[in-house]
DNA sequence: AATGAATGAGAGTTCATTCAT
DNA sequence: GATGAATGAACTCTCATTCAT
């Protein structure tokens, strides 16, 4: 965790910081980035990045957190559609899915971020910071799941943790697919309707 | 590559060094890995793993490809079953699953190392070695989705390339979520035949 | 270039890392100069040369450009006698080589480096330093030989590069004959007037 | 000194493994130079370099006293001219100078091997080796200063250590300063003409 | 006579972190 | 509150050399 410190610096300053972090620990993961270049890109001085931060690894996960909250908001808050049967949820979460291609779109860089996260390879201390991001985004989905399965959208016969790593992974699917083989932003809309029928007729029930 | 010296060593010895050196980079992965303890680990002198790999990349080449290798050899030779009709082909599938879920049960640290081999962070000096590792692995994936189609259990409407990326997303979710939810031995067959069906639902026509 | 952070050491620090440099450079050459042992002899850390210096290659540019000026700076400006002839021009040269002479005696370690450095059989990297180390004693003797022209003591049929070639020849033969043979200070002197007359014959109109 | 053994070798592969020293030797001079690149060049085992010779300064050594004979061999026996007087006398000196341009000229690596030794930075244990290898070179050019003073070519007034320091400086310029300035080897002639008449005037009586 | 496997020492370089100012 | 000088440990990699075969 920051120091409290961190949090009194102008908001420009601190995207400065958090902006070079993100540039490194995406290009390089956890393991392969450089502070030193952080620092240098972010124009601060040794002294400040710990200053502010107790070690890369609180940093790595301070950036982890933020970019993870950031991403939700942007992706948008869950509502359970006024019409209450599948077409209309279905249809919701395609427009969710679709923001979050053009989140990620707009930013590789935290989806190579997320990956490296993902792989799990890094530091035990920095798996705490990684369940920390996990959960943040964890009740999002809970609920999300929740909405389908009392409309009827979403089968109950399977566990909900087995039918989130299903959401999750297709989730992955889509950004690395979809951004893969449709670039063009025009065809991000057909592509994730695909996929999220996919998806449907996978969990439905 | 490694050079050939490698492979005249006692199969014994290259063991002993492909082990310590799975261990080291599904711990940290590749840019967290040291060759230091590598070799500690292996007990050989520092010159000895220069002797028989270029470099560290190369090391971790080989033993991706290695081990992919070995993880499909495990995994067994895909086979169309005689009954050439959905059921038989998904029992396969659901069959090979199975062995993949045992293998990675087996060795916990190859599933880390394809973890971290995926997250596509490494230094871009290390992406030839991914890109080989992938493509000695598509061709059972892509002879097994063909089969599929050819008998009618896999739709045919959507793009390859997609389905792959499908299967596999669906594929680490049997790894990843088999293996924290179900760690009875056990208790293996029942979850891989659930997440089948549901990859079924998924991808039939 | 050395950092900024170099020159602003307390002026004895910086003597102490390159007087340890130029003895190991010297000693050596630059391929076979070792930094472990330069900070061994100046007592500083691994990581405070590379705090300093960019490289080894750095560092020893930096050590040649500061040997060269200051041997420039102990021998003196060259400026034209008042008397505009030759006499009195191969007089001030001779002057000159004799304070040459005595800067050598005084440290042959300088000599040592020059010869290395006149050498360029460093690798590739160094040349770089090495031209840089040339032009920064060119002028000076660029200088001298157009004012001997000039006044008539030098011969202008041959081009100028070729009579700097031959001025550079017989100043490595002072500073390796004159030493070698006429140890003794109270020698130098006359020694020196041999040689300068030699030179004299040599390119005198 | 090498072992009686790379003598009984056919003249073949004695030159093979010689000519790639000297590429590297000559390339990287001496304590930059591998003995790994060497053997890899030539072609043969990394034991065979060392049942041939007792180290790498002993490589050196050898190839710098072959490299100085076979040079003195293609310049030629110095003779006194038949006609006893100063003219002819520096005409065969002219002549001789000729050659060993033209030496230089076919193998560049010999020039930088011999500045690469004379630069003296070497490990104290090769000096043996230069000492060796300069009085091999010497007998020759005392002879033929011996020569040129008993017929009056050559000032008597000072020390022949002297004289010979000054003739090895010139030849040196002759074999930089020619070689880059003149690359055409029809310009040579003149080049050399020029510049020994420069050297006839500093050391004539 | 000839090989090449094997090695430890050491190379240059980067690192995250500390701390006096 | 903020700096940047300083460091030692660790890094990947190359070296000349030895020796059993």
């Amino acid at each position: 965790m920051p120091r409290p410190r961190f949090h009194t610096l102008p908001r420009e300053r601190q995207q400065t910081i958090l902006h070079a972090a993100l540039d490194e620990f995406s290009a390089h993961g956890f393991a392969g980035a450089s502070l030193n270049r952080i620092i240098a890109e972010a124009g601060i001085s040794k002294g400040s990045i710990y200053y502010y931060f107790d070690s890369k690894e609180d940093l790595y996960a301070h950036l982890l957190r933020e970019q993870v909250e950031q991403l939700i908001v942007r992706v948008g808050p869950f509502s359970v559609p006024a019409a209450t049967e599948p077409d209309a949820y279905w249809s919701t979460i395609e427009n969710h899915c679709l923001r979050l291609v053009r989140a990620y779109d707009a930013s590789p860089q935290l989806a190579n971020l997320l990956r490296d996260w993902m792989s799990g390879t890094g530091a035990p201390a920095i798996e705490n910071a990684q369940r920390d991001a996990e959960l943040s985004a964890l009740p999002w989905m809970t609920r999300a799941l929740a909405a389908g399965q009392s409309i009827g959208a979403i089968r109950t016969d399977i566990p909900d943790a087995l039918l989130l790593a299903i959401g999750m992974a297709i989730g992955r699917v889509i950004d690395s697919w979809v951004i893969a083989e449709a670039p063009d932003p025009r065809e991000h809309a057909a592509a994730v309707h695909t996929i999220v029928d996919i998806l449907r007729r996978a969990i439905q029930p």
